[in-house]
RNA sequence: CGGGGCGUAGCGCAGUCAGGUAGCGCACCAGCUUUGGGAGCUGGGGGUCCCCGGUUCAAAUCCGGGCGCCCCGACCA
């Protein structure tokens, strides 16, 4: 009766488990360009769900969305040196179109500051033309070696945010203000929680003074970069000619920031929560968060069934995405494994049984221990539960990752080999002190399988500073945070 | 780009060593019986066997060349 479980488990081959996932819960395609992929609809629905939390939040912090071309001369790419070093080797160019070579290569954009602020550099001349602060969503292309559905692709979706300000201090702000946007967006939305701080220059965006960073925790205790927001400086200022007049009369170069989000969250949000079953999707950001399965063995059953599932679909309607899933010739069981593999968070189960009992059986796709995953209620409570459910399943998940990532974190290292060791065989964060010379961290990049993640915004640190730098046992100036990256 | 593996139905594979009608499982379609944790039976549809060339009466199979994909490494906001 029982078919094979074609996902493998998590302990077995952590990448092989995400690519089944990926394939079972037909998230994603392949497609015959290397490193290129499909978006299924499952997938896209939950990237639109992420798309509309973060445009509201970018809106009300002030930004506008706008649209900038795909395609820029090559020449702009050229104008930021730092920016084309990091990213001519991954920017694809059109060299030919239209039956015959251009006389300007095109590239294609891998990220729009090139595209952006040459045009936008004109629509600025005051002081009081200041801040911009533009948003666009978009798709954009690199050329990377190596590929992994959602995590790194050829082509991505994301959003990224550029701004202009008169001053040093309120691009910082920005910056930062923007990061908090992301962290709140990926704890209260995707249960993933974070930790915030700075880049260090080995790991800096192109161009970028200060590169601001969320990591997430994976569940094979690897890190995920989820977002990133950068202080840019005048750098692309200069690069791009972009001045106002201020209110003394001078001539002086904007301050950038620009900061981006992924379809990689996806990629995070698949590997935070999911289990050997399949998908586990945080309420908020599910498809269906409720799907109700109906159960009969004929007509007539079918009847009195359905009538029940319809008027539960339609009052859970007003408050929550709800699915009645009524194929015929689908077994019951069959139903199950399906959304379970595919991560809806609530289960409503209606059979005879229930119409005559005026019950429902509710289930739980997620549930710690001591919670009950299944329970039965009378129709109106279980009603009425829901929402509280949803929200209770939400956050039992962000718990339950926050608890995973405290648990797989070790503070004050001082000891190398034991560091070298340690990330390598058991992951996970690291924390220790680093002396701030980039040698140190590019020996500890070389020797292990680790690499400094971020210099973690001060709630991060621990609670005693360390003293000495990890690699070289000189004194430390910065905590860091260790981990195997993906 | 280095090392390894693989290209046969939508997916997973056998057949290749030893040339001779293109196969299996899942999925799909039809019908009947089913439906409370992945239904059963019967029937059916679906193929440039990665491509080009060669050898041969005959090539998925042998030979030569090419292309593509996957894994490990290098690379990578």
């Amino acid at each position: 009766m029982s078919a094979d479980n074609e996902i493998t488990p998590q302990s077995q081959d952590f990448s092989a488990w995400y690519n089944d996932v990926v394939q079972h819960a037909e998230l994603a395609d392949h497609s015959p360009v290397r490193g290129c992929m499909v978006i299924r609809p499952y997938a896209y629905r939950i990237w639109e769900l992420m798309r509309d939390a973060l445009d509201e939040q970018f809106k009300h912090t002030g930004h506008e969305n706008a649209y900038f071309p795909l395609f820029m001369p090559q020449e702009s790419l050229d104008r930021e040196a730092e920016h084309v070093e990091g990213f001519s080797p991954e920017t694809a160019m059109v060299t030919e179109a239209g039956g015959s070579e251009l006389e300007e290569p095109l590239a294609v954009r891998p990220t729009s500051e090139a595209v952006i602020w040459p045009i936008v550099a004109d629509w600025i001349q005051s002081y009081r033309d200041l801040p911009v602060k533009l948003n666009q969503w978009a798709n954009v292309v690199r050329w990377e070696m190596r590929t992994r559905p959602f995590l790194r692709t050829t082509e991505f979706l994301w959003q990224e945010g550029h701004t202009a300000h008169a001053t040093a201090e309120e691009a910082e702000e920005e910056a930062r203000t923007m990061l908090g946007v992301y962290r709140d967006f990926m704890e209260d939305w995707m249960a993933m929680p974070v930790v915030t701080g700075l880049k260090t220059d080995a790991e800096r965006f192109a161009g970028a003074e200060r590169t601001y960073a969320c990591e997430a925790m994976m569940k094979d205790d690897k890190a995920l970069q989820a977002g990133t927001s950068h202080f840019l400086g005048q750098n692309f200022a200069k690069a791009f000619d972009v001045r106002f007049q201020s209110e003394e009369g001078e001539h002086e170069y904007v301050h950038n920031t620009s900061w981006g989000v992924s379809t990689r969250l996806i990629g995070g949000l698949i590997m935070s929560h999911g289990d050997d079953q399949g998908l586990v999707l945080p309420p908020k950001l599910a498809p269906h968060q409720v799907v109700i399965v109906p159960i009969w063995s004929d007509a007539e059953e079918k009847d009195l069934v359905m009538t029940v599932a319809q008027r539960v679909n339609r009052v859970l309607s007003r408050s929550v995405r709800v699915h009645v899933d009524d194929r015929e010739h689908v077994s019951p069981g069959a139903k199950f494994y399906e959304w379970e593999r595919k991560g809806v968070p609530l289960r409503i189960e209606v059979g005879p049984k229930e119409v005559s009992s005026q019950e429902l059986v509710t289930v739980r796709r997620y549930a710690p221990e001591g919670r009950e995953r299944k329970r039965t209620y009378g129709e109106g409570k279980a009603i009425a539960m829901v929402p509280q459910v949803l929200e209770e399943i939400q956050d039992d998940l962000l718990q339950a990752a926050e608890e995973r990532r405290e648990e797989r974190s070790v503070r004050g290292m001082e000891d190398y080999d034991e560091f070298r060791q340690h990330i390598g065989e058991k992951r996970g964060f690291v924390y220790s002190g680093w002396c701030g010379d980039g040698e140190c961290e590019e020996k500890a990049r070389e020797e292990s399988k680790g690499t400094i993640r971020v210099i973690p915004d001060p709630e991060f640190r621990s609670e005693d500073a360390p003293s000495t730098c990890l690699v070289c046992g000189d004194e430390a100036t910065e905590e860091v945070l260790w981990a195997q990256a993906y």
